[in-house]
DNA sequence: AGCACGCCGACT
DNA sequence: GTCGGCGTGCTC
């Protein structure tokens, strides 16, 4: 048998949730290769995976029991990149290899043949009648290309009945593709902004370090309207100027990111290739080939987009950089822009880290001297702040059931008389975070988690911002069935709306918050209708942080700046500082400087004092120090074990069982078990581990060779987060 | 992740 | 006697 079909040991890695990868034969007439897409058998069906090394020495498996490879697909293989970054990943993050594939695999009918589509091209014929829209299209042509109608429509901006009025005349001529329509290759000729002294500095520094074609990671710090996007715009120019560079730009969140878009279609002509979750199954589709045919030049997406079959990745840049956004917190929990970092490491290319707040990590990076730093703005110039002040609230004393103190209230007052917009910053969805019964003390809390419901008023309903669970809001009292006695207790961004309309009953006021933002397209109506100046008071959640600028706003008063400043959370002040500084920039124009003022209990906390002395740096200078004193990250490793179930006894006996084996070691601490701050959640209970290490230890060996040791758990799950952002 | 295998209760 | 519930364990 094996002399008539001569054939090879080769190991298939399957997008499953098991490490390793299996053996099997493959013809050698397939000719396979690393990296090659294959179908396999496994029990009862068919599998997609890749060819992950062929006849590999260190195998034990009996040649009896391999079953062949029954088919090569036919795509280009994946990458040999592509497939060093998912081995660092999955020993990274202490995953199994298939779980970290099959992020890299999830495109819809990637290997089904492509089908056939008509486009269309320009033909040669000149039209008899040369019309003002007609050459619109002319004009846009590109070289030959073939497009769909569609797109045609787009790009000259004329209506679908003046292409299919041309294809009639035969000016467009139609032309069979098999597969996905290409993506316009973006111009770098066009018109370049003028960039400022300072800026060309940057942009200088940045190509010179893409020349010499090595790794290079570059911190570009910058105020919001400091001008980031038009140096790394440079940065991308450069790139593209090789025939077939790619560009990789990781974005917080794509469906925030219009007005970016915009900006680059003016720069290069045409939008980029985009890539997130949400995208149908066909957009997927057709930017993953041409992402893996080398055609997508410049990709724009969400961290996913780090596991794209990139050919010849050239440059990477991670905007936003600091955003909590980056992080995976479930499944394969890795950090965006630290694995960015890798992969252009491994793609022997620079890295752009830009942001108006850094996080302390890469600015520790950045000053011994591991990243370049280039800034942007002034830097103590005094004139572009905007004027902080803290409201102490235990002097301006709230009355019950209102948010908004006295001195704020004159403010804004004063701000809306002038005609001038203002911004209450609230970190918090809904109505009101708890309700309770006034008559028996009962809360309403989440039946599958141990969380409080959240009243929404927009859907008159109570719902648990952990798992999607939701009611309508009861007439009575569930626990004693009294009538009319739920109270709504504590402030959410709806109801301090509803104050604010209270206190000026003829103003225009607007919620910005993920419940009222629900698309694209209702973010732009929002902003459009801010900048008209159609509203007065915006109230909003962190959404407002993303990075807007409003001419007319120049007050901004923060609710609630003790919001997330508690808890076990290494980086709470770190990341309640970003955040009201982005708040903060979004007050004032330059002639004319905004106003912030943040309502709180503490107004000695270190993170207030330094945004209202602007004394950032000594503020990170401080929590660097703090952090480096407790090991704790960048200083020191840190890693969480979450062990989750639907039965608590069953969960609490494998916590004991792995708190007997747990790594004994003098660089090494371990904390807990204890049940998690969000100790029951979806329906488990859920107990916590918290590792923290030495630098040098490798936290993720000691955690392999520590689940090494348990005995088989059923029913109980075991989650490894290392550098965890998220402590619920 | 699927899927089969297997051991129990409910039904023709 | 047999159909099918889902708990358990394996996939080269």
């Amino acid at each position: 048998m094996s002399e008539l079909f001569p054939s090879t040991r080769v190991q298939i890695l399957l997008p499953l949730p098991f490490g390793g990868v299996l053996d099997y034969l493959a013809d050698d007439e397939m000719h396979l290769r690393v990296g090659d897409f294959v179908t396999v058998p496994l029990p009862g069906r068919e599998l997609q995976g890749v060819v992950w090394e062929i006849s590999p020495e260190n195998s034990t498996v009996p040649i009896e029991k391999l079953k062949r490879v029954i088919r090569k697909a036919d795509l280009p293989p994946l990458p040999a990149q592509l497939q060093e970054f998912i081995e660092w990943v999955a020993s990274y993050t202490v995953s199994p290899l298939g779980s970290v594939l099959k992020m890299a695999l999830s495109v819809p009918r990637k290997f089904d043949k492509p089908k056939k589509k008509i486009f269309y091209r320009l033909s040669n014929q000149l039209p008899d009648k040369m019309t003002e829209v007609r050459k619109k299209v002319v004009d846009v042509a590109i070289a030959d290309m073939p497009m769909a109608v569609k797109t045609w429509c787009e790009i000259a901006a004329v209506g679908e009945g003046v292409i299919r009025g041309m294809i009639k005349l035969g000016l467009l001529t139609p032309q069979e593709v098999s597969g996905e329509e290409a993506f316009i290759k973006p111009d770098t000729t066009l018109k370049r902004a003028t960039l400022s002294a300072e800026q060309k500095h940057a942009a200088d520094h940045i190509i010179l370090q893409q020349r010499s074609g090595t790794y290079k990671a570059v911190l570009l710090e910058g105020v919001t309207g400091s001008g980031k996007t038009e140096v790394y715009f440079e940065a991308i120019a450069e790139a593209l100027s090789e025939e077939t560079a790619q560009v990789l730009v990781l974005v917080p969140e794509i469906s925030l990111t219009a007005q970016w878009l915009d900006r680059f279609k003016e720069r290069f002509g045409t939008e980029p290739v985009i890539w997130h979750s949400e995208m149908t199954p066909a957009a997927r589709r057709r930017a993953w080939w041409a992402t893996i045919r080398g055609e997508a030049r410049v990709i724009v997406g969400a961290r996913s987009a780090l596991f794209l079959p990139l050919q010849n990745l050239k440059l990477v840049i991670v905007d936003e950089e600091h955003s909590q956004t980056f992080k995976q917190d479930e499944g394969v929990m890795y950090n965006g822009r630290d694995m960015a970092v890798v992969r252009a490491v491994q793609s022997h290319c620079p890295i752009i880290l830009a942001s108006a707040t850094p996080s302390l990590e890469t600015l520790i990076n950045a000053q011994n001297g591991k990243y370049d730093w280039l800034y942007l703005g002034e830097r103590h110039g005094p004139a572009e702040l905007p004027e902080m002040s803290s409201l102490d609230l235990r002097i301006h004393k709230l009355k019950s059931g209102t948010w908004i103190s006295d001195p704020l209230r004159a403010e804004l007052s004063e701000n809306y008389t002038r005609g001038e917009q203002s911004l209450l910053y609230l970190n918090r969805r809904g109505y009101a975070p708890l309700t309770l019964c006034r008559s028996c003390g009962h809360r309403m809390e989440c039946p599958h988690c141990s969380a409080w419901l959240v009243e929404h008023n927009k859907f008159n309903r109570l719902e648990c911002h952990h798992c999607g669970f939701h009611i309508r809001k009861p007439e009575v009292c569930p626990s004693c069935e009294k009538e009319d006695s739920l109270v709504a207790c504590g402030p959410g961004v709806e109801r301090v709306a509803e104050e604010l309309q209270m206190l000026f009953p003829e103003a225009r006021l607007a919620v910005m918050s993920s419940d009222e933002i629900t698309s694209p397209k209702a973010l732009k109506a929002m902003i459009v209708s801010i900048e008209n100046h159609e509203v007065d008071f915006i109230v909003g959640t962190q959404i407002v942080t993303k990075g807007y600028h409003f001419p007319m706003l120049t007050l901004v008063g923060v609710i609630d700046a003790d919001l997330g400043m508690s808890g076990a959370d290494p980086r709470a002040a770190e990341r309640t500082w970003q955040q009201l500084e982005q708040v903060a920039g979004r007050a004032g124009r330059a002639e004319h400087p905004g106003r912030v003022m943040f309502q709180t209990y503490q107004p000695g906390h270190p993170v207030l004092q330094a945004l209202i002395s602007g004394d950032r740096d000594q503020f990170l200078e401080q929590e660097a120090a703090s952090r480096e004193a407790q090991d704790l990250p960048p200083y020191g490793k840190m890693a969480s074990l979450i062990l989750s179930g639907p039965d608590k006894n069953n969960v609490i006996i494998i916590c004991k069982t792995l708190a007997k084996c747990a790594p004994h070691h003098k660089d090494i601490t371990v904390l807990g078990p204890v049940a998690a701050p969000l100790s029951y959640l979806r329906g488990n209970y859920r107990y916590r581990f918290l590792l923290k290490a030495k630098s040098h230890v490798s936290i993720q060996n000691e955690i392999r060779h520590w689940l090494n040791q348990m005995p088989r758990h059923r029913g109980v799950k075991i989650q490894i987060d290392i550098d965890p952002y998220s402590f619920y």
